[in-house]
DNA sequence: GCAAATTAATGATTTATTCAAG
DNA sequence: CTTGAATAAATCATTAATTTGC
């Protein structure tokens, strides 16, 4: 649960990186002219005043994307295409896409920004499939993750844990395979400030087929 | 927006280091060759056979003009729909985007999906820039602050107003047309733990023009 | 009256938590 | 348990309102 002081100011981490603004041309950002989609349908309807909520609350379809997905097991699907993936629970990342991935992490990249992970997922969806959200996640969880395990260890050398004994490591799953670093982790300053401004989302644009 | 009477100073931070940002306000600086700061060495050490570290770490222009021009009132947009309209720094909505949005969000919308912010967007691109994400946060702030704003009122329930309550909204637009909305200020179905799954990103579209 | 100086809002990001698939 | 996915909370940063000094 959220455990928020009313006027508690944290000031704890800093951020670094500094990156740059994704903004390119910046300012005025235009619809590609590709939208096939909803074009006709949603702007004919010359909604001056009034406007349809219904169409904007629809009911959320339940997810129907359930088929035989095609369990691709972690190694490097030759040249799997991305056909449609109905089984498309979430990603499962293969062994040469995490390595990279941690290789990244380790050269120091943090919270990529949008160009940046469209790159990563382009170099990735070699090994696999992939989307730019999943890089995304991969280092927010990895950064959070690292942290807290890292805290935690410092936390456990001289106490013992009231409740739930934090196993700093269990099953060797997979990971690190070839990256293999031993432990120690990497110390990466992580202390920097003023870095904002990055990002750069890509809203307007879905896959034709996640319509519905 | 006229009432603003609350007194609440929620003062900067400034507790350990008081770090001042002592500059970089000079209008428009942001030049920085960008190098991103990770270990030059191990990113130079051409990495791997099929794989270019390089590449993901590319630089990028910032290009952050500062058109200090039309101090666009929040008003009548001249229809301008996706024309180069000012600075192009941050979203500033219209008296229209915003009536919508909160129309929207009194019948109950709250996290809306791709899909819907799509149309969302569409629509409000009527009446001036807009893009995805600036629904898609907006509607993350707004419901994080009356959430937050309702906090604070139930907490001085038991202790003297100093004075002016604090009016939610007094706009008193033409709504609960179709939806039926528990006006009430929205605070009962908000405990919704099932409704994980929207969201459906779409990160894997980005101008191609930049791509290096 | 106006423009710099403040202050209040609020758009945009990042971090912390939570949930649930595997 | 591990960890991908998603949301909420906390922050940061910029803009519009207001106030203030001339």
């Amino acid at each position: 649960m959220g455990i928020h002081a009313m006027k508690v100011h944290h000031l704890p981490r800093g951020l670094i990186w500094d990156h740059d603004p994704p903004s390119l041309t910046l300012g005025c950002k235009r619809f590609r002219p590709l939208a096939p989609k909803l074009s006709a349908d949603t702007l004919s309807t010359t909604t001056s005043a009034t406007f349809d909520l219904k169409s904007f609350i629809k009911p959320e379809s339940s997810p129907r994307k359930t088929g035989s997905s095609g369990v691709q097991k972690k190694e490097s699907p030759p040249q799997a295409t991305e056909a449609a993936q109905p089984g498309g629970t979430r990603w499962n990342p293969t062994q040469e896409q995490i390595g990279i991935l941690e290789m990244l992490y380790r050269s120091g990249m943090r919270t990529p920004n949008a160009q940046q992970i469209e790159q990563i997922t382009a170099q990735l969806s070699k090994y696999g499939k992939i989307e730019g959200k999943n890089v995304f996640y991969w280092f927010q969880n990895h950064k959070a993750r690292e942290r807290q395990k890292q805290k935690r260890n410092s936390l456990s050398i001289h106490s013992h844990s009231p409740r739930t004994p934090p196993p700093p490591f269990a099953t060797p799953t997979s990971s690190s395979l070839f990256v293999s670093s031993p432990n120690k982790e990497e110390e990466v300053v992580e202390n920097n400030r003023y870095k904002r401004k990055c990002m750069g989302w890509a809203f307007d644009e879905l896959e034709e087929g996640d319509l519905l």
